[in-house]
DNA sequence: CTTATATAGTTATATAGGGAAGTTGGCAAA
DNA sequence: TTTGCCAACTTCCCTATATAACTATATAAG
């Protein structure tokens, strides 16, 4: 006797109605886990909305949040007329976020800043260039260093534009000044902001007050921002040696 | 006379039920746009979701779609029983992708992939650890050089499990082998994998293979990419000289 | 003054149905 | 036999509406 085989006769999951996740999460997960296990793969179409609906035994709606979420998860991809598909691995797809920047000093008592210097001083050409501004103009220079267990793990130097007006930027020459960058105090007068990301040798000076020996490898990481009259507000760089962070990232579906 | 102001009597855009845009999209980028002028600041609370159903005329579905559009682009932030409320800069959420990486070699004509070695060799420790398989194991080791107008810009080495049972490893062999990691193709035996990005020195072999002096910096990206049974199938790690290539990213709301 | 309760306001979840875009197969004409 | 067209069908996409869950505030009792 052949065994009958298809997919409505192998549920497998259900959507507990009673269970405090919503069903369109649990749908999701269902279908993830599927696909993860590889009852669908890289390719294949998912059954369509209406299958599932009944299949599931709930709401077309319901169904198309779900399929929504895995699709913003770059988990599927849909097709007007056609369609949902399984996405296949893609590197360009992975990301890599800067949190682990943030863990470091944030999520342990031994870390600390500690203030190198601050002044203020008139903008050279670049720094003119990089914040809009006229040469000569004033500008409030920040030095400071990212220390864990009195180890030296980064070394920041920012300008920020020097603007009377602003009472704000006078608590930013704070020690605490651009931690607000990563905890999610008011730092209400920045809208957005440009990033980039090289690897660079340590110059003499970034040696010495890193402790490294060199030559030696780092992240570079410049930063610049605006406010909500688009000019720029500050532009600095971190500098991160590379044996003391690194970045971790994970692409499709890591269960 | 004092002049009314509140934002019902300045409403400045409207839902055009015309467009091909959908509506949820409109309200979306209206409200973005909002909080990039300054209407509403980082910390405000956004009208509620009945007031702007009322504003614009729409179901408070559609304005939910809108509003969950916002809060997974990290733009507001909602609190069930209080309100929504936008978000302020957060260094930590900014992320960065590879495509820069993709674009590098796929969208020019003057790019190319030379394939330097390819042999069966049998796993030393560690690369026995990194694979899961035994010391001694058989594996295909490549070694790869991607070119830009003749000038060589990242280097690729990485170890395949040898196994005879799966014909799609040979083909992987070829020089195209994982370039499909990059474009959509039919990469349907990879499930998953963990990325890790530093900053590193260059070695000899590696800067003589990219035509740098020494000391130079590098990025060094390490890839561990698994089957659908939750083994790896490759390890590897691309060398990026710093200074040609670079990651951009921006945060916020640019406009 | 403190505490418990009621109430209004907010977001979260679910159901139902109509509309738009793409695909497929049949049919007729060349 | 091949080609082009058209209609029916499948599929995803969007909107409308109702109900539940949660929070903060005001109110009244202790």
């Amino acid at each position: 006797m052949v065994q009958e085989f298809h997919p409505d006769a192998h549920p497998a999951h259900k959507i507990d109605r009673e269970s405090f996740e919503p069903a369109y999460v649990q749908l999701a997960n269902i279908l993830r886990h599927q696909i993860a296990e590889g009852v669908f793969r890289p390719g294949d179409q998912l059954p369509s909305e209406a299958q599932l609906c009944q299949r599931y035994g709930i709401s077309p709606m319901t169904v198309r949040r779900s399929i929504n979420l895995l699709a913003d998860q770059g988990v599927v991809s849909t097709a007007q007329g056609r369609g949902t598909f399984v996405k296949a691995l893609e590197l360009s797809t992975a990301i890599f976020d800067l949190q682990g920047l943030q863990d470091l000093f944030s999520h342990s008592a031994d870390s600390g800043v500690k203030l190198l210097d601050v002044r203020v001083v008139s903008a050279d050409e670049r720094t003119a260039r990089k914040l809009d501004i006229q040469e000569g103009d004033l500008t409030i220079y920040i030095r400071r260093l990212f220390t864990r267990a009195d180890l030296p793990v980064f070394y920041h130097r920012a300008y920020l534009v020097y603007d009377p007006t602003r009472p704000i930027v006078e608590a930013e020459m704070d020690v605490t000044s651009l931690q607000g960058l990563f905890t999610n105090s008011s730092n209400s007068l920045l809208k957005c902001g440009d990033l980039i990301i090289e690897a660079v040798l340590l110059n003499a000076e970034e040696a010495e007050i890193l402790k490294k020996p060199l030559p030696a490898a780092a992240f570079y990481l410049e930063h610049t921002f605006y406010g909500f009259d688009n000019r720029p507000i500050s532009w600095g760089w971190f500098i991160i040696p590379g044996d003391r962070l690194h970045f971790t990232t994970q692409v499709g579906l890591n269960e």
